[in-house]
RNA sequence: GGGCCCGUGAUGUAGUAGGAUAGCAUGAGGGCUUGCGGAGCCCUUUGUCGCGGGUUCGAAUCCCGCCGGGCCCA
């Protein structure tokens, strides 16, 4: 373990703390916290602890005794100071260290060259883990807001293999919900559907946009047919009194529904406006809405499926959901049939899937099925230890299961700041809503099975954190999982359950719905991307065949679309936008391969045979200086990214430092350097830049190129 | 109605365990190449850090209230 950056700030804390023993001022030496400077005419590190002890110890004339302080403790740390640090002075308060950069650029370089493919890691603990992530549904293409948490996932995944856990990555396949029914039922009903060509996913996921909205449509429509029924009646209530004839009625009702909204007005100024009737009215307003909107996501589906849309428009039940729902029974309870149709047809799916996914380098190590905890009992078994425990109960009134998360808050006081987010002043316990976890009619909610799967992950797995990369959507649910946990018995629950939130991606003005067939497919993005990017390089590269060009497209596209989906922090909200996916230029992932394969170039040249010995410390220009300082903080920064589960902070690094070697690459020349011992240092620097980035690059799923 | 997240130049964003002149990219305008690969580099331009209070020597950052967007639960 090699941690540059951090072992110069220790020193620098050290050196603090010592000073402040000189000057008789007891301070915890945790608190001196030591940073880099903004800007390099305040030096290279600082720390502002002049200023928290002025405070501590001196209330009035603040300023005044912080300038003093600083000067003092400067001036003392210049008396002890090692080489490694060339000066130390105090500025109204601060106190900004400077850095003999020869010999930082020694200390650095010859750590990194030491360690190598490894520099980074950053802690010899072992740990077994499990990284769960992207487990979509299996019933349509991948979209791209599967992507952000398939390439969050992965990274988080390859950054633990990388620093020496054990990995194990992990796709929950959901083929229990109302979604893998509604879709077989469809598929049912289109007997001897022809594919044409079409990958199996985006034909099924056609199927089960159409299916779903055509249900939805019918379900909207029913509804509205009800709750008109019932503005009748209370409308001859309440206008009987004024003898309208039923006549004025009637029209309303139509005007409502056929959108014309100045006659509604006009009636509804005649009939006046009490309560009920408002009420009413707005009801059916609201229900128009939905069946407006419904068909207008028929229209859209129809538009872009024709042909399987039309068929089974025809072909639906009037009952369906009651198809639907026996599906799913059959299929829990295990029936030799539809067991071999629905695995059959899932597993066929999920390959489709695994593809997409493979062609952007990720892969899996095991497929979780939550029929098979189902089928082994381990649902039932969960259940009946939560009932044990008294955390589950069943309410008489609603005659379902309930998941007693009072009771969990208030047993495990250490449970309420997780779930109350610290700010448990202003809810109460007995406010807090339990979740249902078995329906009246006997039927299972994910919540029971998601609860299923996670002790299965951390007690039969038996591992010490499972990371669940799973959308912001689902943070209750999640937070019930954990809560659950701990009544389960698991006590140190809360630091080994992660639940990596992230942001879902939308559509300009709308939300990504696979359900109503609003998706932008990741494979159409891929394929989009490579076109671009083969464009790109028969401009650039001639000389390549075709198959060269288009391994190099496929690289560079996976990079462009990785970098601009994992660039953005989780927590933000991104809108889809085809010019952020595709742009080559500045600040994307095409970028850092391209400093990269300049790197390479120059390596290339001297056959790789980098210099072993060379007088390091003449790398002493600002552009040196401030690519070795950015390869110093490597391993803090991966120490941060696993912290946070923030991806885009390796992103912004490697962009930093792919930028920082531009700006040297530009202004110095490697094999033209004015002397030899130079240029030996130089290639040097050029090599453990090319080592890092790579490293970094790998971390990010994203290929390094050599030519391109 | 209750809770969580987000709000930073025209656009997309970094910075939020308080610290110096708010960093970067895109866009726009100008310049650099017979080269260690120009998918690059340099310069110019654009900010009431959503709004209003408060705490502090010091606030984009912490506290309170509001506004806008998203999500979850009703």
């Amino acid at each position: 373990m090699f941690r540059p950056y951090r072992h110069i700030v220790d020193i620098i804390r050290d050196l603090v703390w010592k000073a402040l023993q000189k000057c008789k001022i007891d301070f915890d030496k945790d608190n001196i916290k030591v940073e880099e400077t903004r800007s390099r005419i305040y030096g290279d590190f600082f720390t502002t602890v002049a200023f928290s002890v002025a405070k501590k110890y001196f209330g009035e004339k603040f300023r005044e005794n912080a300038v003093s302080l600083a000067e003092r403790i400067a001036s003392k740390i210049n008396k002890i100071k090692p080489s490694i640090i060339a000066c130390v002075r105090a500025e109204n308060g601060y106190i900004n260290f400077f850095l003999d950069r020869g010999l930082f650029a020694k200390f650095v370089i010859e750590g990194i060259s030491h360690e190598w493919e490894k520099y980074g890691v950053f802690t010899s603990k072992r740990r077994k883990i499990i990284v769960e992530h992207t487990s979509a549904n299996p019933i349509h293409p991948l979209h791209i807001g599967h992507a952000r948490n398939a390439f969050i996932g992965d990274c988080l995944a390859r950054i633990n293999q990388f620093i020496g856990n054990e990995v194990s990555r992990r796709f929950y396949v959901n083929d229990c919900g109302r979604q893998v029914a509604v879709l077989m039922y469809g598929l049912r009903k289109l007997k001897n559907l022809r594919s044409n060509g079409v990958k199996l996913d985006h034909l099924c996921g056609a199927v089960y946009s159409c299916t779903a909205s055509l249900l939805e449509a019918n379900k909207n429509l029913k509804k509205l047919m009800r709750i008109v029924g019932t503005f009748r009646n209370t409308l001859r209530k309440s206008i009987s009194k004024e003898k309208h004839h039923s006549f004025v009625m009637e029209t309303l009702i139509r005007s409502i529904a056929l959108g014309q909204d100045e006659i509604a007005q006009k009636i509804k100024a005649i009939v006046g406006d009490s309560h009920e009737v408002a009420s009413v009215v707005q009801e059916i307003e609201n229900l128009i809405k939905n069946v407006k909107i419904s068909f207008e996501i028929l229209s859209s589906v129809a538009s872009k499926w024709p042909r399987i849309y039309y068929r089974l428009n025809l072909r639906i039940d009037s009952n369906a959901d009651t198809h639907i729902r026996r599906i799913m029974q059959r299929y829990e309870r295990g029936d030799r049939e539809t067991v071999s149709y629905i695995r059959e047809t899932v597993s066929r799916i999920l390959g489709a899937i695994i593809n997409t996914l493979k062609i952007l380098h990720i892969t899996f190590d095991a497929f979780d099925w939550e029929s098979d905890l189902i089928w082994k009992g381990l649902v039932e078994s969960i259940t009946n230890e939560l009932v044990k425990r008294g955390y589950a109960y069943r309410d008489s009134e609603t005659g379902a299961l309930f998941l007693n998360v009072q009771k969990i808050l208030t047993d495990f006081p250490e449970m309420r700041e997780f779930y109350f987010e610290g700010k448990n002043r202003t809810i109460k316990i007995e406010n807090v809503k339990n979740p249902v976890l078995i329906r009246r009619d006997g039927t299972s909610l994910y919540l029971l099975r998601d609860i299923a799967y996670a002790y299965y992950k951390l007690q039969s797995l038996k591992v010490d954190v499972s990371i669940n990369v799973i959308g912001v959507d689902q943070k209750l649910e999640q937070k019930h999982v954990v809560l659950a946990l701990r009544a389960l018995g698991i006590k140190d629950v809360l630091s080994r359950y992660k639940h990596v939130a992230y942001e879902l991606i939308r559509l300009p003005g709308r939300k990504m719905s696979s359900r109503r067939g609003q998706y932008v497919s990741l494979d159409e993005i891929v394929i989009e991307a490579i076109r671009r990017a083969y464009e790109e390089i028969t401009h650039r590269c001639e000389r390549l065949s075709n198959e060269q060009k288009y391994a190099l497209a496929k690289e560079i596209a996976i990079g462009a679309i990785k970098y601009a989906l994992l660039s953005q922090a989780p927590t933000k909200v991104i809108t889809f936008d085809w010019k952020r996916v595709l742009d080559f230029e500045q600040n994307s992932g095409p970028f850092i391969q391209y400093a990269h394969a300049r790197a390479a170039s120059i390596l290339r040249k001297i056959s790789w045979k980098i210099p072993d010995k060379c007088d390091l410390s003449l790398l002493k220009t600002p552009e040196e200086f401030e690519v070795i300082y950015k390869l110093s903080k490597f391993p803090e920064v991966l120490e941060e990214v696993i912290g946070t589960h923030r991806p885009d902070l390796l992103v912004e690094y490697t962009n930093e430092l792919a930028m920082l070697f531009n700006k040297f690459y530009q202004k110095h020349p490697v094999l033209k350097a004015e002397n030899e011992e130079l240029k030996k240092a130089r290639l040097m620097l050029v090599a453990t830049f090319r080592r890092v980035i790579a490293t970094a690059m790998k971390l990010l799923g994203i290929t390094p190129l050599y030519r391109m």
